[in-house]
This record gives structure tokens, C-alpha cells and sequence, in this order.
RNA sequence: GGAGAGGUUCCCGAGUGGUCAAAGGGGGCAGACUGUAAAUCUGUUAGCUCAGCUUUCGAAGGUCCGAAUCCUUCUCUCUCCA
């Protein structure tokens, strides 16, 4: 087996493959050059989307040539594969800043410099809507969708969940586009291999048997497990939402917290999947204290994601919060005027004032279900005006539950 | 175009004139137990100036002392027919 789909297999990633000898022999003889496609339909990435990207990662350093399509032609229609409703329509301008974004994104996994170190691949980036956007519908039809079997595509896996809840037409010429796209990508790019989570296996399949019946080539498609938790939660929701990429969606500090919270099941699952540790090292972590791992985990998680600074921010962070010592800056916060301190606060609109309350309705009932601390004292009185002489250090620690940290600064 | 069904609080889903801020489940939050894990049990889950008030049941009007529940118009979705 080709070298780089070993390293594959071995970290967990593949799913399934159009033909797997033949393309570890294509592997083998030359560098190939094969795609992964990500829709702009949102402003950021979050982790869920990011395996693929990381299978990604290990194909360049194995000498392949990546190409991140992002498809802002697409995004404009919705793939309806693995989805139950209709996607919302999203503006032009929408996706053109999402499209921004997720290129930065990418940078922390794919190296899309000019001059990539040596056994490297060199990877770049295209947009399906330089050659989506002006198609001209007739001619599409006729050169595309003429080689395309209605009856076929009703079969595929994922349109049958679709089929008994609603499709509309927009959304089944999902699959035509991306086949466009495989098509456009071999033709002007010599792509010969579409990676992708295994919900676009039929959408990748098509786009092969597209390029065989209009140009006789032989291509590729590889897909990868959907990630799953052991809890059974889809990979990358967390209680509040997406586990964005962006921190200015998702702070630093709450992502190397999603991750050192993940089921002891998951651990070295996660590690091979989302860090670029050596299988010997993550064997070694294997025998180690779960909990030990489970840190070393979110650290690496967030170094390649954040950057090893805000890793150890939020390391440290962590530590402050958890056990004692440790710097606590990485801990979300907030400033407050040591005047308004001075006045004094009601503890009810301080905490609502946080991320640990989204109203204050949620704050009081926090504290009446005694799940509210300040500086590690519980808090018993709604009515506590908290003032300059809960000030510690500097600054005031605000817990909610056991592990929800927040800090105000007085400035 | 015709006929029918339906849009309920984060999600699913009850509710057909007052006892409805709305059953039940899921999810979330909190408490107990723990290892910042899982499982389990318990409480809680619209907002606010919180034993009171305000805004919610696709949208806008109307009937009534009183509507998520009745009427009218609009709108969206689904199913069947052409």
C-alpha cells in the first residue's frame, strides 16, 4: 500500500474508496494532485469540517499536491446530501467574506505557500464560482446533465431521506455542480483524486463517472468516517453551538476546554485524527493517565489551531482555574471601571453581564440552584452587591457550575 | 390550476374559548456522585423593575368579558390530483 494512504488508514481517516490498489499505484509512480471541497455557507469553519482537512495535511507532507476549492458557486445552491432541510440562500456578498475566512483558516493545516519544503506538495486554492457563476444553462444541460440518469440519482443513499421529507430542484443539481467541478479540476488542474467526509461519497462517485464518460480519464474518490463522539453527539457541536475555528467566535481558552472534556473513549481516537503527534507518540500517551492525555490532546489541538501561544494561554488558564497557580489571562474576562466597582454591583447583573448568563433571569436562577461562586464561595444572597472589597489580586473570579470560569479585571 | 393536511416555546410533539408561559420527550443549565470523562438520580429551562408585570403559539386584522384555540385575509410547507 502507497505510503501516504497507509499513513491514512492507520490514523483512522478512511471510509471508503473508488478503487483503492489502483490509486495507492498512482501514488506510488507520481505525486498526484487531488481536491477537497468546503461550501462557504458560514463564517467560519468548525472542527467537524476540519477532518478532511487534515487527512489534507498528511497527503502534502507525503508529496501530493492539495487543492482547497472553496465553493462559493456552489454554496449558492445547498448540497442537500446528509442534510434534512432545505440550506438557507445566502447572499453573493455573504459568501464572498465567508469565503475570505475560511481561506485564513486553512493555513493553520495546509501549507499554501510558494516554495513548500522539499518532499512537500505544493498546495493552492480555487473558487468553483470562477466557472460556476457564468455557466451557461442550456449548454450545461446539454454537455453535463445529458450524462446524467435521473433514475440513478434516486438511488443514491442520500437523497432517499430528502425524497420522503422534500427536495427541491435547486438543491438536486447539487450533485451535477460538484461532478462540474471534479470535471473542471481534471481538465485544467489534472486533479486525479476528491477527498471528502464520506456523506459526499455519491456526489464524489458521480464526478468520476463524469470524467469517464466525457474524457475516458480514471480518477479517484477517498472518503473519510464522519467523526462521531462517543456520546453520540456530532463531532464539533458543543452545548453552545459550533465549535468554531474563528476565536472570535469560539475563545481560545473554550477550545482547548471542548477538547479536554472529550469521552475517555475518544482520546486517542482524537489524537490521531486532529494533531499531528506520531502514532508511536500517541501509543505512548496510550498508557499513560487518560486525564494526562486528555490535556496534552487539547494542547496540541489548539497549538495547531491558535498557535502555540494562545495554547498556552489557555493551558494556563486552565490551571489557574482548576488547581491552583498559573497564569490566569487566558481565562475569559471582562474590565471593569473600579469606579462602577466602588458603587457596587448587584451579583445578579454582574454575572448576567458575562458569557456565563445570557439574561438575568438566568443568572438568578444560577444562584438560587447554588450553582454560582465568587472567588470559590458559593453565592446564597440574590441580592449581593458585590464592590471594591471582593477584589483579589486584581481581579474577581465568577464560576458557574464546576467548570465555568470567568474572570473580571478591574481596570 | 384543483383537493386536502399543516405551521406551537432551542428541537420533536401535545393542546381545539378561561384552570396555558402552554403536557410529554430530547437538548441545555444546575445539584448529588466523580477524574475538568461517561453513566445514573434530582431540580430547573420566555423576559423583566420577579409572590407582580410584559411579550410568546406562521403574519395581519376581527369576534368575545376572555383566544394558541372561533372568523377573515395573507404567507410558507407537505401530500394527492391535472
Amino acid at each position: 500500500m502507497n505510503k501516504a494512504i497507509q499513513v491514512l488508514i492507520d490514523r483512522g481517516f478512511v471510509k471508503a474508496c473508488t478503487d483503492i490498489d489502483a490509486l495507492s499505484d498512482l501514488m506510488d509512480k507520481e505525486p498526484v494532485t487531488f481536491y477537497l471541497g468546503t461550501d462557504p455557507t458560514g463564517r467560519s469553519l468548525h472542527i467537524g469540517h476540519m477532518v478532511p482537512f487534515f487527512a489534507m495535511h498528511h497527503l502534502q507532507e507525503n508529496g501530493h499536491n492539495p487543492i482547497a476549492l472553496v465553493g462559493n458557486g456552489t454554496a449558492m445552491i445547498g448540497d442537500p446530501s446528509g442534510k434534512t432541510e432545505l440550506r438557507k440562500m445566502l447572499s453573493q456578498e455573504q459568501i464572498m467574506d465567508n469565503s475570505k475566512h475560511i481561506k485564513e483558516q486553512l493555513s493553520s493545516v495546509v501549507d499554501f505557500s510558494e516554495n513548500p519544503k522539499p518532499g512537500m506538495g505544493k498546495a493552492q486554492m480555487k473558487f468553483n464560482g470562477d466557472w460556476l457563476l457564468n455557466l451557461n444553462y442550456i449548454e450545461f444541460l446539454r454537455d453535463i446533465g445529458s450524462q446524467f440518469s435521473v433514475n440513478r440519482m434516486l438511488t443514491f443513499e442520500s437523497y432517499k431521506q430528502r425524497l420522503e421529507r422534500g427536495l427541491s430542484f435547486i438543491e438536486f443539481n447539487y450533485q451535477l455542480l460538484q461532478s462540474y467541478d471534479y470535471l473542471t479540476l481534471y481538465r485544467n488542474c489534472g486533479a486525479r483524486l476528491q477527498i471528502g467526509g464520506d456523506d459526499q461519497w455519491g456526489n464524489i462517485v458521480a464526478g468520476t463517472d463524469l470524467i469517464r464518460r466525457l474524457d475516458g480519464g480514471e480518477c479517484y474518490g477517498l472518503t473519510f468516517h464522519l467523526i462521531t463522539r462517543a456520546d453520540g453527539k456530532k463531532m464539533g457541536k458543543s452545548e453552545q453551538g459550533a465549535v468554531f475555528i474563528d476565536p472570535e467566535l469560539y475563545s481560545p481558552y473554550d477550545f482547548y476546554q471542548y477538547w479536554r472534556n472529550v469521552s475517555d473513549d475518544d482520546v486517542i481516537k482524537f489524537m490521531k485524527l486532529f494533531t499531528f503527534m506520531s502514532l508511536d507518540e500517541i501509543a505512548d500517551w496510550e498508557k499513560v493517565n487518560i486525564n494526562e492525555a486528555k490535556e496534552k490532546l487539547a494542547y496540541e489541538q489548539t497549538r495547531i489551531i491558535h498557535g502555540e501561544e494562545e495554547a498556552s494561554k489557555a493551558r494556563d488558564a486552565a490551571k489557574a482555574a482548576f488547581s491552583t497557580g498559573g497564569d490566569k489571562s487566558g481565562m475569559p474576562s471582562l474590565e471593569v471601571s473600579a469606579d462602577d466597582l466602588k458603587k457596587g454591583i448587584g451579583v445578579i447583573d454582574l454575572f448576567a453581564s458575562t458569557a456565563l448568563c445570557k439574561t438575568k433571569s438566568e443568572a438568578r436562577r444560577l444562584i438560587t440552584d447554588g450553582g454560582a461562586s465568587l472567588n470559590g464561595e458559593k453565592v446564597q444572597d440574590l441580592e449581593l452587591v458585590v464592590d471594591s472589597s471582593f477584589v483579589q489580586d486584581g481581579d474577581i473570579i465568577l464560576r458557574a457550575g464546576k467548570k465555568r470560569f470567568f474572570r473580571i479585571v478591574v481596570k
